[in-house]
Parts: C-alpha cells; sequence; structure tokens
DNA sequence: CTTTCTACCTATTGACAAAGTAGGTAAATG
DNA sequence: CATTTACCTACTTTGTCAATAGGTAGAAAG
C-alpha cells in the first residue's frame, strides 16, 4: 500500500472543502460526510493547517477551509505532507537508511523510475482536477 | 511501500539465477549472494517453485533454476505472485473489502488510473531487461 | 545402506506502523 | 459566562512484515 488512509482521507476532505468554497466548514461536519471518525481527522487536519494548507479558525461559525484556489494544490503535494513519502520501496530513500547494494543492485534503475513516474503522475494533478471529474 | 522485501528479493534472486544460465544453484548460496536470511528465503523460492516459476532439484548438485527464457518473465507477474497485489490503494480493490463510497467517491477515477499505469509499468518490463540494465 | 546435501513443511516470535480512541486545554463568538 | 470550535498529549488495538526455529523428505555419492 502506497498510499495509506491518512493521505486518502486528506485528499477526500480537500476536495470536499473545494466544494464548499469559501466556507468555515467545522471538523465534525467534514468527519460526518466523509464518514471518518472525528477523532482520527483531527489529527490530519491538524497536519494540513500546520502546513498552510487550510485556515483554521475557532469558535461558532469557526472551521476549516481551503486557502488557495483548488488548481493551487498538487495531489502531490497534500500526499507528500500526510503520507510523509511517497516511495514505492525502500530502496530508494537516501541517508542512513539507504540499502547498503544501491549501487550494485540491478533492479535500483527500475525502482527510480518507478519512484519518478509516480511522482509525476500525483503532481500532474490538481484538487481542481478531481472536482470537475466528479462532476462528468 | 507498494512493494515489500519479499517481492523486491524475489526479484534479485531471478535476475541472480538468470546470470546462472542453467545451472542449478542451492538456496544457500543465493541467500549468501544476496545477503538474504536463508530461512527467509526459504519462504520466497517455495512460492517461486510452486508457482512454476523455478525449477527446484533435490540432493547433491541440487538447487533452484530458471524454466525458461529470462525475457518470458515480467517482472509484474513475479511482483503478483510474491505481493500477492500491486495496488497502490486498498480503494481499487473489489469484492467484500471494497469502499463502499467507490461508486461516488471524486478521488476514485484517479486510483484507478495509477493501478493501471503501475500495472503497464511492471508488465512492459522483463527479467531479461534488468540483466542487460545491469551491464550497461 | 549410510552419509551428505538439498528442498520442503509448520509454527512461532519480535518489531513496527497504521488506525483509531480517550480525555483534556485554549481560543473565539454571542 | 456558556457554547462552539480547534488544538494537544497520550494510549490502545490490530495487523502485517520480517525473520527465526526445528523439524521431515527426497536425491545423490561413497
Amino acid at each position: 500500500m502506497i498510499v495509506s488512509t491518512k493521505g486518502r482521507y486528506a485528499l477526500r476532505v480537500m476536495v470536499g472543502l473545494a466544494q464548499r468554497e469559501d466556507a468555515y466548514v467545522p471538523l465534525k461536519e467534514i468527519a460526518e460526510a466523509e464518514g471518518i471518525s472525528q477523532k482520527y481527522l483531527e489529527s490530519i487536519m491538524t497536519v494540513l493547517s500546520k502546513a498552510g494548507f487550510v485556515d483554521a479558525v475557532h469558535g461558532k461559525g469557526g472551521g476549516y477551509r481551503l486557502n488557495r484556489s483548488p488548481s493551487q494544490y498538487t495531489i502531490g503535494s497534500i500526499l507528500k505532507l500526510t503520507e510523509g513519502s511517497l516511495a514505492a520501496v525502500s530502496c530508494t530513500s537516501q541517508g542512513p537508511a539507504a540499502c547498503s547494494r544501491s549501487t550494485c543492485c540491478q533492479t535500483k534503475p527500475m525502482w527510480d523510475r518507478l519512484d519518478k513516474m509516480i511522482d509525476d503522475f500525483f503532481e500532474g494533478i490538481t484538487v481542481e482536477d478531481l472536482l470537475k471529474e466528479g462532476k462528468q
């Protein structure tokens, strides 16, 4: 599984917020609309908020909303934020966790190409694209 | 992580066996060459053997070898066998585990396209391709 | 026919992360 | 001040991956 529920929920929430345009939507409402546990969703919204992907306002009439146009959010940026990484295998990671055989491994170049392909895929889609897709 | 060590080890073993051509290579030798635990590798070789991907011969002079030309093995076929599935997300699975929102989910079409892209990628590469890649 | 080499089989363990839960604190509004 | 909301820290549960342990059975050589 390359993308866990965390990233998938985040995407659905972002598309949902895009549909609501400039309104502030409380967490409770998002959770119910998407069928996600409120408590679990909290941890996801915190990440989105801290990274500046959404505005958050306390108190009555508050909640979350996007702070840019849906076309300004790539799917890749949202997934990298919530998942940490989109690597299909651990082989391609750098630093201390790097594979000791990476210099001679005959499969490594393939993993690099796969990573590149997946990254291009997600960076080439925006929240706006998903919005439109649903309306067809 | 879309591909675990099981699948990655299996690929490396298949490429390794391809290099040895028609010789029977004992598990112990493969494990040492690839730096994989013998016992763990056993479970992988059993899968490859039962699926008819390799020939296995007992006793002295025995071991494992490929039973087709390296060009006859797609990477996709090996990974699907050892990993069970190459799905990037659980959303795209059919049957009882299917997502209840799949019919209305605005992200689902994207996951379907991703799965297709990944499948095409792996089905378009063979063990022979990886062999050549290492020699460049 | 016995020893050695090899594959094959079943079960168990440890580590880790994902997914979800619980209970409280702080800010904004009316 | 009361209500609504976001924010924070910690915990539990679950499941899978990765690896380990200890055997059985087949094939070949001496």
